[in-house]
DNA sequence: TCTGATTCGAGAGCACCGCTCTCGTTGCCC
DNA sequence: GGGCAACGAGAGCGGTGCTCTCGAATCAGA
């Protein structure tokens, strides 16, 4: 894209990314909760009210954040799946990242998946690149399935059927079949059951530290998805 | 127990419920970032100071829902899981129930397994009662394996056994192989994986409702953990 | 039964929050 | 250059968690 046209459009493109930056930056080490516009508003060395100029609400920077955050995990998993070695440790090498990212980001990753804050939340503009995550493994699994020659026999229902077909077509994956699609699904439920566990503290005292059980959990899902 | 001696110890028990049940009533509809120890107060026509007298924060509150909320769910599904039926029978009612308590109680249950909010949690009270909830589906596996004969061939490395082994300490399942313990605990992670991510509205638009990929993802739940 | 200690509720107050409104100023476009 | 829109500063509203003080109620021991 080309340099903004007037001082004015660049120094608020500018200020934008300084209140995200900032922003992210108290989200990291106080967490959603302790993220505060006027402590933002405060280490930018401007009034709290002129912040409003960028963000007409709390919420509205907080859905910044998160798009932000599903683009650069979306990118982070793009980068590790991406062609070079079997679909197998494609998916490995995705998981993992996907763990090390949460790791890395941990206040991030609770706003994508923690709780629905207020009453409930998802606003449009998070969708699609929310789907960036799932997507990416199912991608995996649709090449895996290209590359065995491709054979299904599950027996699915209407309604699974449906929502199989649909998940397919948000995605771009209408050349497979939809039990290839579920099975990957499963996968991608129980990678992320394994990740939201270990992160919101249950394996303290059990499975801390999670690595070699994660190991395993990934091979598991290699199993449901059906990634040889 | 035996009622109260003096008055003053019925009362403070009273109100400490009453100032509990007011709070649950708060979470319930505005969520755990809505809960505030002035609304309680209000509602219970004290003043917010005096409520310091029962709990001494905010957060000291907020853990005492934890600890009862665990022990809601953790005894619903003791009773789904009760005996009666074929352990798949018993997996499948208790899978059914923690979809259905997490439905019922959206906010009590993000409390649970949402975000860790501040900077992290987990204070030592809740976590006897928060493995009440894994407790009871590893019993079921457990008790699967009896009645199948029992036989497991699974090479598990050393780390991986010792922590099966602390697993089975912490849940007094000291009778079971370390195999059918992380089985049994992959299939928890994948059930945990599926309720949440339809909780925090991921399935939108492609899996909502979820009921039937539900039923789906509880009987590979059932393979997976090698329940018959 | 009286007394001293403890517990309690009320109230005022502190520092913070999100958000609104007003008011000068600055930069932009015609 | 003039009119207009965007902007930052400041004051202010109602809310929050939490602390401290003070008088009243309650309890336990002599």
């Amino acid at each position: 894209m080309p340099a903004h046209r007037t001082a004015r459009e660049r120094a608020r493109a500018e200020l934008t990314t300084e209140i995200k930056d900032e922003a992210r930056r108290q989200l990291a080490d106080k967490g959603a909760n302790g993220l505060s516009l006027r402590a933002v508003a405060r280490e930018l060395g401007m009034v709290s009210s002129a912040l409003y100029r960028y963000f007409p609400s709390r919420d509205e920077l907080l859905t910044a954040l998160i798009v932000d955050a599903y683009n650069a995990l979306g990118g982070t998993l793009d980068k590790a799946s991406a062609a070079g070695g079997s679909p197998a440790d494609r998916w490995r090498r995705a998981a993992t990242a996907l763990r090390a990212w949460a790791h890395a980001h941990p206040h991030e990753y609770a706003l994508l998946y923690g709780t629905p804050v207020p009453g409930y939340r998802a606003p449009q503009d998070t969708v699609a690149p929310g789907g960036r995550v799932p997507g990416a493994f199912l991608r995996i699994a649709r090449d895996a399935w290209h590359a065995s020659g491709g054979a299904t026999d599950d027996r699915l229902d209407d309604t699974l059927r449906g929502q199989a077909r649909t998940i397919a077509e948000a995605l771009d994956l209408t050349d497979v079949p939809d039990a290839v699609v579920l099975r990957a699904v499963d996968a991608w439920t129980h990678l992320f059951g394994t990740v939201a566990l270990e992160l919101t503290g249950q394996f303290a005292n059990t499975l801390d530290p999670a690595d070699a059980y994660f190991a395993r959990a990934v091979e598991l899902q290699l199993r449901t998805a059906g990634i040889g």
